[in-house]
RNA sequence: GCCGGGGUGGGGUAAUGGUAUCCUUGGGGACUGUGGAUCCCUUGACCCGGGUUCGAUUCCCGGUCCCGGCCCCA
């Protein structure tokens, strides 16, 4: 037997039903919103995502030399890919450009709950602003399809990473301390960071300063406290815009800083309370990458939703749909049934009903056992009363009520049926 | 990379230093137009490798995978 590779999964029929269902519903909300689908690469040059992230994630990548000996990676996130997308065949269309995503995404990671070595990710990235109004258009759209997907129990915070980078870079001359000092900041190692300032002589009153900034968390109300006035002035229009949206219940917490240097200004992540410890769903903000890549410099604001993240939170909330492989099954009563049997099945399928019929020449108790057993709402019994009156005798097999309704009209009394229902 | 807990048919389980229980599921049959029942038959398992032993599913070591946690999380 061969095993399934670490950190990986098969979906059976299902867990795919569930899956599609919050992936599909995140796609309308998505078409609504006007992002319009796009599909990239499952592999890139590595060099793609080191130039984004720094060298160091190779070791959480799945890198190979291809056999041009090209260094290649399987692709950790879809970001980096949209853009390469956006500056070498995008750039000329109107702005803003609205763009979304779904697909799987590789790290050579340790497994637990709700961390995979394949995953999968939904996202949209707004290419030509970062204004309040496009932060807001963005945060309501990953909301609204979190919202689309049975979600309940969820927490948005929202942050600015101007408020601290300004600060820290304009204290800190030395880029790569400012940039370490961020990274504590984001991890909310206080202790740490308050080592590394004793050790580099760093004044304790900027260690004050970033602490009271790092700090400023709450509602709405809690806007008020930012010294920033730019900051403040724009997420104070960007909680307003997202209650026209009906977003709100958002949280405002300055210590996001996403432990990433190219995000720029808005950055926000949502959590699902109810997971463990990977219990984030969501994480996105403002960023320019493109001039990275080779292109004009300009505004992005996006997000990645962990769509395997999404499905354990719905499960801890007991959300789970019924699943149906069909909605009819065709049973003949006896073998010299059979052919009418196809041919009533053959009407149901063209008609768009989810129709299945025995192939494996059951006796009739054994089709209606199975078709019972695989959860189909009517059975189709054909036999030799039915056939000499044009007939099909649809059975409910919940409640066991049977009703004799001409062949000609089959598609019609189903539908009929399965509507009142 | 590190730590803890696990690994018996497809799923769920029992026992055991002498190759294995029960339930469920799958396949078939009886039955023959409602038995979606009932009865019968049947397929199918000790994660992998090494060690100890006359003999290992059981004990020991290593690996692997699963579950959870740390680190990390673009």
């Amino acid at each position: 037997m061969i095993q399934r590779p670490r950190g990986t999964r098969d979906f059976g029929p299902a867990d795919m039903a569930r899956r599609r269902a919050a992936e599909n519903a995140m796609r309308e909300v998505c078409h609504a919103h006007g992002f319009g689908e796009v599909v990239t690469p499952t592999f890139e040059l590595s060099e793609l995502f080191t130039m984004r992230s720094g060298q160091a994630i190779v070791d959480e990548m799945y890198v190979f030399n291809d056999k041009g000996d090209r260094e290649m990676a399987l692709r950790p996130e879809i970001t980096a890919s949209v853009i390469r997308f956006y500056v070498n065949d995008l750039s000329t269309l109107p702005k803003p450009l609205k763009l979304y995503y779904v697909g799987s995404c590789y790290r050579y990671e340790n497994p637990q709950s709700g961390r995979y070595r394949e995953f999968y990710q939904i996202g949209a990235e707004l290419i030509g602003n970062d204004n309040p109004e496009t932060d807001a258009e963005v945060i309501s759209l990953a909301v609204k399809c979190l919202r689309a997907t049975g979600l309940q129990d969820f927490e948005v915070r929202i942050g600015h990473i101007g408020a601290l980078k300004s600060l820290v870079q304009a204290e800190i001359g030395d880029r790569t301390l400012a940039s370490e000092v961020l990274r504590l900041i984001d991890k909310a190692e206080f202790e740490a960071l308050g080592r590394l300032f004793e050790s580099r002589g760093l004044s304790g009153d900027l260690m004050g300063r970033v602490r009271a900034v790092a700090g400023t968390k709450g509602g709405a109300e809690a806007l008020d406290d930012i010294e920033d006035p730019e900051v403040k002035a724009h997420l104070k229009e960007l909680f307003e815009t997202l209650s026209l949206y009906g977003v709100d219940d958002c949280q405002l917490d300055l210590g996001i800083v996403r432990g990433l240097d190219y995000y720029t200004g808005m950055v926000f992540e949502i959590d699902a309370p109810r997971l463990g410890a990977e219990k984030q769903v969501l994480g996105g903000g403002s960023y320019t990458l493109s001039e990275l890549f080779g292109g004009e410099p300009v505004f992005s604001t996006g997000f990645a939703i962990g769509i395997d993240r999404v499905v354990l939170a719905l499960e801890a909330e007991d959300f789970r749909p019924e699943y149906r492989q069909c909605d009819a099954f065709v049973v003949p009563t006896e073998d010299n049934m059979r052919k009418y049997a196809f041919a009533i099945a053959s009407k149901l399928r063209a008609a768009g009903i989810h129709t299945d019929v025995d192939l494996m020449r059951r006796s009739m108790s054994k089709n209606l056992k199975y078709a019972a057993s695989v959860g189909t709402r009517y059975a189709v019994i054909v036999g030799r009363d039915e056939m000499a009156s044009r007939s099909v005798t649809l059975r409910d097999m919940d409640t066991g009520e049977q009703t004799l309704v001409k062949a000609d009209f089959v598609v019609e009394e189903l539908e009929k049926l399965m509507a009142g229902r």
